[in-house]
DNA sequence: TTAAACCTACCGATTACTCGGTATTTTTAA
DNA sequence: TTAAAAATACCGAGTAATCGGTAGGTTTAA
């Protein structure tokens, strides 16, 4: 699917080996991300990331080689995280719902990691960017597995048959996303969480689930 | 409110004569918006926008002394513009929210503008954004209008007083990002004219306002 | 005649990335 | 256990390209 940078194309890469190189990796990434989330990736400097965590740019370079490995790393590691939480809410319905409504709640802790994922989400729009590829892989995925669950429903009998699965995926993720935008514009004032309560406990009660 | 960058600030600017020039200025910005849709702003090159409408780097700076005061003239147009639509739509609440699906068909045949507006909005969050202030503000008021509409429902009598109107103003507005980013990653599929009808049908029936 | 429109030439700052090396660890083998 | 071997971790000093903006002038049009 997605471009693959450096990873191994089938027999064992038996390069790579793991030092404390490792951890510096890490600190990498989260100075990353925390640039990113200020200037977007496009108008981050990767000298500043470098000096974030006390190296030089060559020193920096080393562990990733060019600015776009860094971003692909980001997202790599997004993957991996996000796998358990899929995994974890994929049951019935309502309790997909009411993880996406945890899920928010771990947001609402986290507004760097969050702000810089928006940004970058509106950054892959453009013409030739990186990320591209990734973020419509990502929402084409989401819509998918969201959309299952509302067939599940419908298959179990636990809601209208009559239901558009796609397009009620798609209305959950737009409400989450847009959300998040106006919680990111305005941190102090603006309550996400308790405005995906809100929408998902009127969806809940129309869909016939309220326990 | 926000910046000023070289407007009167009181007195009549006696200067700045009308010409071919405005003719100029408009190309100008059509231009500047189809490069910030295709690299957003701050990745987007004035020198670019400059060739595109046959003119000299220097030639265009000329109508336009600095980079931001190109942005900051994009969103006063935008602002001159939307204040026709608002207007129009501020009737009812049943009224505005049908005028919200006709804006988005008309968007739907301006993916460029659309998409432009979209990156700059994730854009602004950007640490020093010059475009913060204008989409800070550009939200607050719109949830504040769309809010004013549904409270003037309940005062008609004609929706349930405990609606919390800020809360449905900010889902409405939630949605319509959402939604808007869904359809820009992927235009072809995703039909967000159909979403947008089907969450306000949706609204209107659970408000009793179905007619 | 006069201001606006526009150009060529240039500048200083920034940026991603390279080169050629040294220092630091880890692996291996005696 | 230890020391050579090898890979990794880093750095100082560039480099080529890009970009926003300026200086100072000529052309165009009201």
């Amino acid at each position: 699917m997605a471009e693959l940078s450096e990873q191994q194309t089938g027999e064992e890469k038996r390069r790579r080996r793991s030092r404390k190189g490792e951890t510096r990796r890490a600190e990498i990434l989260t100075a990353a991300m925390r640039r990113f989330a200020e200037d977007g990736y496009q108008n981050a400097a990767i000298g500043d990331i470098a000096r974030d965590v006390g190296l030089s740019l060559p020193g920096l370079l080393h562990h990733f080689p060019t600015k776009v490995d860094l971003l692909l790393a980001i997202l790599a590691q997004r993957d991996l995280e996000s796998a358990d939480f899929i995994e974890h809410y994929r049951s019935d319905l309502s309790g997909l719902l009411k993880g996406m409504v945890a899920i928010f709640r771990r947001n609402a802790d986290m507004i760097e990691v969050v702000r810089a994922f928006a940004i970058l989400n509106a950054e892959s729009l453009m013409k030739d960017h990186p990320a591209k590829a990734w973020f419509l892989a990502r929402a084409t995925q989401m819509q998918m597995d969201v959309a299952a669950t509302f067939e599940r429903a419908i298959a179990d009998g636990m809601i209208d048959a009559k239901t558009d699965s796609r397009a009620m995926a798609a209305e959950l993720i737009a409400v989450m996303d847009g959300l998040q935008m106006l919680w990111l514009r305005d941190p102090d004032r603006f309550d996400m969480v308790g405005g995906l309560e809100a929408y998902v406990g009127r969806l809940l009660a129309s869909l016939g689930l309220e326990g």
